[in-house]
DNA sequence: AACGCGGGGGG
DNA sequence: CCCCCAGCGTT
């Protein structure tokens, strides 16, 4: 009889979608697709896959770039250090292995970001050895086909998938079979309303057998997301707007924004936000030695934006400076700077501020 | 093991 | 509103 791998492989070969990606045996160029595809959705990665790899077409292009251009492809795709650790590995690659990927799980695996799921991914596909990649599509499949009840946030779970995957893997082609896996756990083996119906290995699956599909993979209890309020000012200088950079670590590292701070403890009243912004604006102004004296007096909120992060929201207000007479121009400093329109368009900025700022840029 | 890290689509 | 997505690194 047919094997369970043999038969995912002849579904794919049948069903497969076109992707970009699916076309090229070039490593780097499959790197990068999993490397975006990384808690991505298809559809979203697309028109990044295309620009990021007509400006950095090889892993020495890459490798020479600038972090800030590098950055500025990724804006909008989210979990920036994917392309800061992206670009730290192909320097890695150029220094250590004349700028190819070794068709190795061990050296590829030591590279920045390449965690176990891009190590199978990249070595199943672009060099067909039998190494397991276990997604989220995979961790679903398996779960159900196993009819596994561990949570699947645990070790045990995601070993016990690891392994069946490993079984697979030696019965069918790598590359097809990683493929097959994931493109049945997003079109066939959903998360919702899956097709059961439509799936060549539904015969020995377990959780269809006895109508519980639905009932896994299991989940534990999540934590609840906690508000942060914002207060970011809008100050422009002769037809430029100030801008700061975040610090090179944490959420959203690198990137630009306007000048902002964070409520710290309960409230967010217009007053108290407001008052953020005069003390925030003070500090930066004692740097070019400007007297409160000269800051002015009171601020008026001229927007508001949301955003949802998974363990957080923000509320940024936005405020913008009440003036009785013309201001001192503040001073330039480290990781603070004020741009024009065209300067902002070359700057990476979080989604959010994206949103804000396209009233200074134009839409 | 838990948490931080973006952003968007779909039920 | 919720979940979840071709996950990884740090603690």
């Amino acid at each position: 009889m047919t094997s369970y791998a043999h038969r995912l492989v002849l579904w794919y070969k049948a069903h497969r979608r076109e992707m970009p990606w699916r076309n090229t045996s070039n490593p780097y160029e499959i790197w990068v697709s999993e490397t975006m595809l990384q808690q991505t959705r298809v559809e979203t990665v697309i028109p990044y896959y295309h620009a990021f790899l007509r400006d950095f077409p090889t892993v020495a292009a890459l490798a020479a770039a600038d972090e800030q251009a590098v950055l500025k492809r990724w804006q909008g795709l989210g979990y920036y250090s994917r392309a800061r650790n992206l670009h730290r590995a192909a320097k890695v690659l150029m220094a250590d292995h004349g700028g190819e990927i070794p068709p190795d799980v061990e050296s590829f695996r030591k590279l920045p970001g390449v965690g176990p799921y891009t190590a199978g991914a990249v070595m199943s596909i672009a060099f067909h050895l039998p190494v397991p990649a276990v997604d989220g599509n995979v961790m679903r499949v398996m779960t159900r086909w196993l009819g596994i009840a561990l949570p699947i946030e645990t070790a045990a779970c995601r070993n016990q998938v690891t392994e069946q995957t490993r079984a697979w893997l030696q019965e069918a082609d790598p590359a097809a079979l990683t493929q097959a896996l994931m493109e049945l756990g997003a079109t066939v083996c959903t998360p919702r309303s899956p097709r059961c119906e439509a799936c060549p290995i539904a015969e020995g699956c377990f959780a269809n057998l006895r109508n519980a599909v639905e009932r896994f993979p299991v989940r534990k209890a999540k934590a609840e997301r906690r508000r942060i309020d914002i207060a970011a000012l809008w100050l422009e200088e002769r037809g430029r707007l100030w801008l700061e950079q975040r610090p090179d670590e944490g959420l959203l590292a690198g990137m630009w924004q306007l000048p902002a701070w964070e409520v710290h403890q309960e409230g967010g009243t217009e007053s108290e936000l407001a008052a953020l912004v005069r003390d925030g604006l003070e500090k930066w102004a004692a740097a070019g030695d400007i007297p409160p004296t000269q800051l002015p007096a009171s601020f008026a909120k001229i927007d508001e934006a949301r955003h949802i992060f998974t363990h957080l929201e923000w509320v940024v207000h936005v405020f913008r400076p009440i003036y009785t007479a013309p201001p001192a121009p503040l001073p330039e400093v480290a990781r603070r700077r004020k741009v024009n329109a065209e300067e902002l368009s070359e700057l990476p900025l979080p989604r959010i501020y994206e949103k804000l700022l396209t009233r200074f840029a134009g839409p």
